[in-house]
DNA sequence: ATGGTAGGACACCTA
């Protein structure tokens, strides 16, 4: 059997509710893990996605920030949200699909961006970045031992590796590649034996990004773009996953996020 | 070295 799962920092569910089932009808994943949904609960727009099959949600929002979402097509229980850093921000979610194989765990995460200074004297922001990456860290020693297929996506808002970026000289002290983020990430990938799907399927060198900010004048033609976005499996994973697709084009839809709905499928 | 854009909510925070 095949099952395909995506993820997408949507930059507002509702404002972009019409990209969103627009790429659920051309890509019909399985399952579509959002990030930066940006509603609370209350205000989530359920309709649209039932209307297209997607009968199971499991959503944890705030107000104005941050907020994911899974949604699926076949039948999921939620499960209890993580907390980070004694903060109540919807930085997390988590559900347990059921596919025709078992049940199948998922974790969507959404990582603090961590502002523009590298210093966690000066801000604060950063601060609380790496306080998440390094409970992050922790927690997946933990959960790899629970032993149910795991997928791990979301906006970690951290690109790792040096072909992640457009220039990794020009960027080692830009928040989000710098050495105290892609350590404390490598470190998490490392002891929670997660398997980095994308460079499992597009390993180094080749550039892979996820994300092309909104300063640029022209993205496309800087094409000065980061991954950002990511998905990790658990090492039993690993062997089926077959295919992965960064949706490039969605970054020139009408008033896009700023960041492309990554799909990976997992086949056998 | 700097400023560039976007969303939510309604003054300014977050990205």
């Amino acid at each position: 059997m095949t099952l395909s799962i995506a993820t997408w920092n949507i930059n507002s569910v509702r404002l972009r509710i019409d990209l969103v089932t627009r790429f659920l009808e051309e890509h019909k994943p399985d399952i579509l893990c959002l990030q930066e949904t940006k509603c609370m609960n209350g205000q989530f727009p359920h309709g649209p996605f039932r209307k297209l099959g997607y009968d199971y949600h499991a959503i944890n929002g705030q107000k104005g920030y941050h907020g994911v979402a899974i949604l699926s097509r076949l039948p999921l229980q939620e499960e209890e949200s993580l907390m980070f850093c004694e903060k109540p921000d919807a930085r997390h979610g988590a559900a347990l699909v059921t596919t025709p194989d078992g049940p199948l765990r998922i974790h969507n995460f959404y990582v603090p961006a961590g502002g523009d200074i590298p210093d966690v004297e000066a801000n604060e922001k950063f601060a609380h970045k790496l306080g998440f990456l390094d409970e992050m860290r922790l927690w997946g020693q933990k959960e790899k031992q629970t032993k149910i297929p795991t997928v791990l996506v979301g906006d970690l808002n951290v690109a790792p590796l040096e072909n992640d970026v457009w220039s990794h000289k020009q960027m080692l002290k830009i928040v989000s590649h710098t050495p105290m983020e892609t350590e404390r990430m490598l470190a998490a990938i490392q002891e929670g034996e997660w398997v980095d799907a994308m460079r499992h399927l597009i390993p180094e060198p080749e550039k892979v990004y996820t994300w092309w900010s909104y300063r640029a004048a022209d993205w496309a033609l800087a094409n000065r773009g980061r991954r950002l976005d990511h998905i990790w499996v658990s090492p039993d994973l690993a062997p089926k996953l077959s295919d992965l697709t960064i949706l490039r084009e969605a970054r020139g839809w009408e008033r896009p996020s700023d960041h492309v709905p990554v799909i990976v499928r997992l086949e056998g």
